[in-house]
Order: structure tokens, then sequence, then C-alpha cells
RNA sequence: CGCGGCGUGGAGCAGUGGUAGCUCGCCAGGCUCAUAACCUGGAGAUCAGUGGUUCAAAUCCACUCGUCGCAACCA
């Protein structure tokens, strides 16, 4: 028996400085669609996510907050998890890499890079600002008129020792690997934006190591020094299936299939990362996905501007599904989007209320109250055809395509288009309700044929809204267990082999609804 | 000319080469199984502007205007 294959993915590592806010959220919801997605199709996966702890400003807020900045990054990993899992990330494993295994597998691949010849010490010299404690671009401080932009002081010239990175080394070979590999990539606006940016600008060594800081992983062929944090962060990838300590683990995922990341750091995805593999032997990963950010009614999401939306906040006011489908719906993943409450509140009604609950209610009860929810001599039964114009298959393999391509706004604006509303229209052109007066097993026939649309509902929402699709899934006696359901089995699994029954619980025929709708 | 995004009916958005689509709102009607939900029809857009490519452009190219973001430790 073949092997399924595999899928490796991961989202960007986050900085544990402030707690998680929806645009950092909206990341992880467009990696979770496509991991689940992924599994039921039946590849082994692993997803990958994490915190970037081995920064200056860490240990600041650490500081801040008067905790040991491990005990700090403990603390707020847990936090970060909470989330995540409130939200159902279905995430394989969590890097921190503050965790001694990392920093440990981290020294092995710095080391290996050195031992490779692209790591060579040098001076650098710029500006140096004492409160800051830290280096300023010529930029900053002209723009600033010559002093520091934080502190108003005038900068001192400073010269100190220091470890760099040949990264102009990898200059042709990364071209190379772009030309070689279109869909590197993606989107394709990202793609445009580094290669101008390579050719216009070239690139240049970086200096990968930093003085005078006690956290942080140090460097091994020199332990004056720490690791540079994105050097150190981008290592996750690697040392969250294995390198250094496991090499099965990593021949078996290592390349990543996709690293899911924000717009902002295409650059340290695209340019700097996979010359970091090549240095160090190893392939460089097959995608980088540079998604869009979210914004507040149009603002930037900030600390400074303190319109900082808490994903708990939503969670507990709605839930979890309702989260995720405000976000996959209403902003499309590779480009920017939107949040506000009175949005989120019209697309919960409209959508999640009014269509897709409201179409389980009914027929949940038309079901439950004409026929005590069994719906005899349906075994067997083939479907009808509800569609005027399009096929079931044929929107199976658009909504396939499109979570394959992370459109997953398009996805599920098919889903509605073409399931969920034919079901509504359907139900008012046979009006169940007044059939059953007349004749018992035509409307059995009809309301099969809805439950058969709700099937196929179910089954499309399952990587999207996984608890709403399995409770839907589950009210009726459908004869393939849950877990093992996939795209495919809308059309190839349709039919029933026994009688249709309703398995959930009702009261006075009722269901409980999906979605209750909100004032 | 640093780089990039965006500009689509009243509002908010999707669509990116082939009769302009969705949600909300508005008007009229139907239904009453359902979460005052659902269905049908209607009003309303020279798809920012100009020029070009094409049998065909909201969709590709050039320029202009408006707007927002990034510029190497803010997803």
């Amino acid at each position: 028996m073949a092997e399924a294959p595999r899928w490796y993915q991961t989202t960007a590592i986050d900085y544990p400085n402030s707690r998680p806010h929806i645009g950092t959220a909206f990341e992880k919801l467009g990696a979770d669609v496509q991991a689940r997605y992924r599994r039921q199709e039946g590849y082994q996966v692993f997803f990958l996510m994490g915190n970037d702890e081995n920064t200056v400003k860490v240990a600041k807020k650490a500081a801040e907050v008067g905790q040991d900045p491990k005990a700090y990054c403990d603390e707020m990993a847990r936090q970060f998890r909470a989330i995540w899992d409130a939200l159902d990330i279905s995430y394989d494993a969590f890097v921190q890499t503050s965790d001694e295994r990392h920093k440990q597998c981290c020294r092995k691949f710095i080391q290996k890079v050195y031992d490779n010849g692209y790591i060579y010490k040098a001076n650098y010299e710029g500006w140096y600002c004492n409160g800051c404690e830290e280096f300023k671009t010529e930029k900053a401080i002209q723009e600033a008129g010559g002093v520091c932009p934080n502190h108003k002081t005038p900068p001192v010239r400073r010269s100190e020792e220091c470890y760099y990175f040949k990264l102009s080394a990898f200059q042709d070979r990364l071209l190379q690997y772009y030309e070689d590999n279109p869909d590197f990539i993606q989107p394709e606006s990202r793609r445009n934006e580094i290669l101008s940016l390579i050719q216009n600008d070239g690139l240049h060594d970086i200096n990968i190591t930093r003085t005078g800081e006690e956290w942080g992983i140090r460097v091994p062929f020199d332990e004056r020094f720490t690791i540079y944090v994105w050097f150190d962060a981008l290592l996750t990838y690697v040392t969250g299936v294995g390198y250094g300590d496991d090499a099965d683990a990593f021949a078996k995922w290592w390349p990543a299939d996709t690293h899911f990341i924000g717009k902002d750091i295409t650059r340290f995805h695209c340019a700097l990362w996979p010359a970091m593999c090549l240095a160090a032997g190893i392939e460089p990963p097959r995608k980088v996905f540079g998604h869009g950010f979210v914004y507040l009614k149009g603002e930037k999401i900030s600390k400074t501007l303190g319109n900082i939306v808490e994903p708990m906040e939503i969670i507990t006011q709605f839930n979890a599904d309702a989260f995720r489908y405000y976000f996959l719906r209403e902003c499309p993943f590779p480009g920017d989007g939107d949040f506000s409450w009175e949005r989120f509140e019209q697309l919960y009604n409209a959508d999640l209320a009014n269509n897709l609950g409201n179409l389980y209610s009914r027929v949940m009860t038309l079901v439950g109250k004409n026929y005590l929810g069994r719906l005899q001599e349906t075994a067997g039964r083939e479907p009808g055809v509800i569609y005027t114009d399009v096929d079931l298959e044929t929107t199976v393999r658009q909504v396939q395509a499109h979570v394959e391509a992370c459109q997953y706004n398009q996805a599920l604006q098919k889903i509605w288009a073409q399931v969920l509303d034919p079901a509504n229209q359907y139900a008012e052109r046979k009006e169940p309700w007044k059939l059953v007066k007349s004749d018992r097993a035509a409307t059995a026939g009809v309301l099969c044929d809805l439950v058969e649309q709700l099937r196929a509902a179910a089954i499309l929402l399952k990587p999207f809204l996984p608890r709403t699709a399995e409770t839907i899934y589950k009210s009726f006696n459908f004869p393939q267990p849950w877990e093992e359901v996939r795209y495919e089995d809308v059309w190839s699994r349709a039919r029933q082999t026994e009688e249709l029954r309703v398995t959930a619980a009702l009261e006075d025929g009722k269901v409980k609804p999906l979605f209750p709708r909100i004032a």
C-alpha cells in the first residue's frame, strides 16, 4: 500500500510581548483550514505553530512585570495556546524558542552554516543610542534630525565585532529557485515584490549576532555573542520537526509544503530563510504564502491606537465557528480584510442564523413533526437533483480548487450559493409542509433531498466550521463515520443504506438552533 | 517617480478577458415548515479618470487623480 502523502505546514511564530489580536488569529485560521482539509483528504499532516521568545523586547517586558523571562514566556505561551484551542486551531506542535531543545538544535544549525563557510567575522560600525542600547539606521537618525527618534539625544559612533551571514552569496541561486518554482511565493503580487527587491537592491550580508544580551541563544563558535532573533526564529520551522536531534522525523517532514506568514515578513521568508537552508545544506521550503492583514474599520490594528479586539471577546459573545466564519468569509486570505462589530453581526445573522441555521431548523422540524424523525422507505434512495444549473460534483471540485488556492472566502461563497440557497429554494418550490397532507411518500422524498443537501453542506464546511459541520452531520444516521468523511464523498457516497433517521435530540419536534439570531 | 495595495449600485464588499454578483438597506408580492426566519420580482452602477492592446476589458498595458499600508524585530 502506498504511504499517504505528507503535508507539513507552519504559521509564523508570534512575539509574546502582548496577547494575540484578531489579525494574528486570521493567519492561524487560514492555516487551520488548510491543515484540516489536507488531513481529511488523506494526507499525513504536521501543523507547526509557536512563539518567538528570544528577543530583547520580551526580556524587557518580563522585567517590567517583574518576572523571570522564561516564566513570562511560558505563561504567555499558555495564554496563546488557550486562544488557539478555543478557536479549534488544529496544530500538532507548538514551539517555544526559549526551550532548551530548540536552542540546542538552533546552535547545531548555525554551526553547520559556519562550518560551510557562510559566516564571517567583521566590524559593524554605526550610530548607537545609549538610551535604546541599540544601533540606529542612518536613515532613522537622519529623519529624526540627527538624533535618536525615541530619546531625542544624539547617537554616538560605535564600532563592534560581529558575525555576518553571506546572504549576498545566494542571490543567483535564489533567483534561479524562484524561476524553477513559480509557485514558491504566493500570492503572485508578493512574488513580484520580492523579485523586484532583489533585482533592484540586491541582497546584502547581514549581521546575525548581538552582544551584551543575557536573554537569547549563545553562538556556539563564539559564546560572547547571542544569535540575531530572526535567524533563530526561522529555525523553528526545522527544529520543530526534528532538525538536530531526530533525523528520521526531519527526513520525513522537511521540506515544508507551506509557510503561512503575514505579508510584512515576506522578505525574511522568501530571501533570508531559503538562503539559510541552502547554506546549511538542506532543501528550501516549497512554498511561502503571504496573507493579507485585518484592519479595524480601515485602521491598522495597533497597541498605540488602542484598538485591539481580543479574540476571546468574540468567542465568548458568539462562538468559535462564528469567529471562524467571519474572518474566512469576509476577509480574502491573500488580500486584506476589515473587522467591525456591526459587520460581524450582520454577517452572523444573514449567513449563519437566517440561512444555514434556519435551513437546518426547518428541515429538522419537518422531519420531526411529520415523521417522528424517521423517513420510512428511504433506504437506498438516490437523492433527487435540486439544482437547476450546477451539480454537486462540480461544486465540490470548485470548492476544492478554492481551498487549495487558499481562497477561503470564495469557497464559502460557493457553498452558500450552490448548496444552501438552492436548498431553501427547493423547499419553497416543493412545499413539503403542504404536500405532506396529500402525499406522505413523496414528501419523505423531498425531505430526503433536503437532508442530503445538509449532508453536502456539512462535509463541505468540515474544514471551515468543524463543530457546526459535525453537529449537522451527526444529527442524522448517515452510514459513513464523520471522522472518515472527505470531500468527494459528497457526491460519490450519497446513497443512504438504511432508512433516514434524525438522531439529534428533539424537544417538541424542535432542535436547538445552530446559531441563535441576535437582535 | 522608493515599493506595494486599494478605488465596483445608498452603505460594506466579492469578481480579474466573454451578457455586472453578494450582504445590508429600500419598494412590491408570496409563503407560513422554520431562529419575525424563507421565496419571488423591482428600483439603483457610464466597475475612479484618460489613452491603448483585443473579435471582446471592471478584468491586460501606460499615464493621471484620490486613498491606505510598507521601507529589513509590530500578523
